[in-house]
DNA sequence: TATTGTTATACTCTATAACTATA
DNA sequence: TATAGTTATAGAGTATAACAATA
């Protein structure tokens, strides 16, 4: 194919945008209206790495401790999430799901695989293979940790 | 490789929310903060598409006429765009790229690229073959008017 | 002094609702 | 009546700066 990198970047920086738009709409106007994106990606993190701290949930999603502080504090106050002070360290909070909040984010978690499953069935298994392929090359270049982007908003 | 419908669905569900990130970041914290992702595909559009309305950059970007009314009246205020009544239909606005607007695009458009470019230098040519046609995949099932979530938004 | 987290403040993106002007 | 656009208002996501508490 002898793809430039410039051809490259078009592509991605063009494409990411109405993927991500997509998403949001799909989590906004229809079935589930009660998660955010990046409150879906919390609680996914939350329910695969409990009792993980406040900088710990940051630092996974690349953003800064205010942000997910405030963030965060929306989801306690809903009750979907539980913030302790951990035993060891003071300083510490230990974030965990609560029962409403583990079911909530199943359901959400349910619906969107649906739905993506659906706009997904219009691909072939080769295709499929393509894009699980290019994420996993994507992810390793963007991934929180990677590269500078992420290290200079904390810095 | 055989990959469920599912495991590829989670995978852009992880993943493209990592690389808005980091484009994000790229363009407000370096070199460049004089344009924000949505401002930089407007100018782009319209760059492409001199003299176009309101609704034609409202539906490539999948937003509301509303929305789009506001983010454009802040790139004529700051004197990128213009914004002319339509000789035929004065219903409708033609808008356009000042100089000034064309040169701020091709400052980011160099500076992104060039940012881009520098991230995806770790990749292989295969791989770089393997990312591009991801995304044409994708953008055929995610491109405006392709399915549900864009025509919701318009309703 | 360095780390963890919170609060205060502000800006961008985005939506809905109500409106005006034109067709 | 239908279409193109604007204005008003609101809410989410995100940042920086200033701060408090703990190590």
């Amino acid at each position: 194919m002898a793809i430039s990198p410039d051809e490259c970047a078009n592509q991605i920086l063009e494409t990411t945008p109405l993927i991500m738009h997509a998403i949001r709409a799909e989590m906004r106007s229809n079935r589930l209206p009660e998660l955010s994106v990046p409150q879906f990606r919390m609680l996914g993190f939350l329910n695969r790495h409990e009792g993980a701290s406040l900088s710990d949930v940051a630092d996974h999603m690349g953003l800064t401790l205010a942000s997910m502080s405030k963030m965060m504090d929306g989801l306690v106050t809903r009750g979907l999430v539980t913030r302790q002070t951990h035993a060891q360290d003071r300083r510490r909070v230990a974030l965990a799901l609560t029962a409403e909040g583990r079911r909530t984010w199943e359901r959400a978690h349910e619906a969107t695989r649906a739905c993506m499953v659906g706009w997904l069935a219009a691909l072939s298994a080769p295709e499929r293979d393509t894009v699980v392929e290019a994420m996993r090359i994507l992810r390793l270049i963007f991934s929180s940790g990677g590269e500078a982007g992420k290290r200079e908003a904390t810095r």
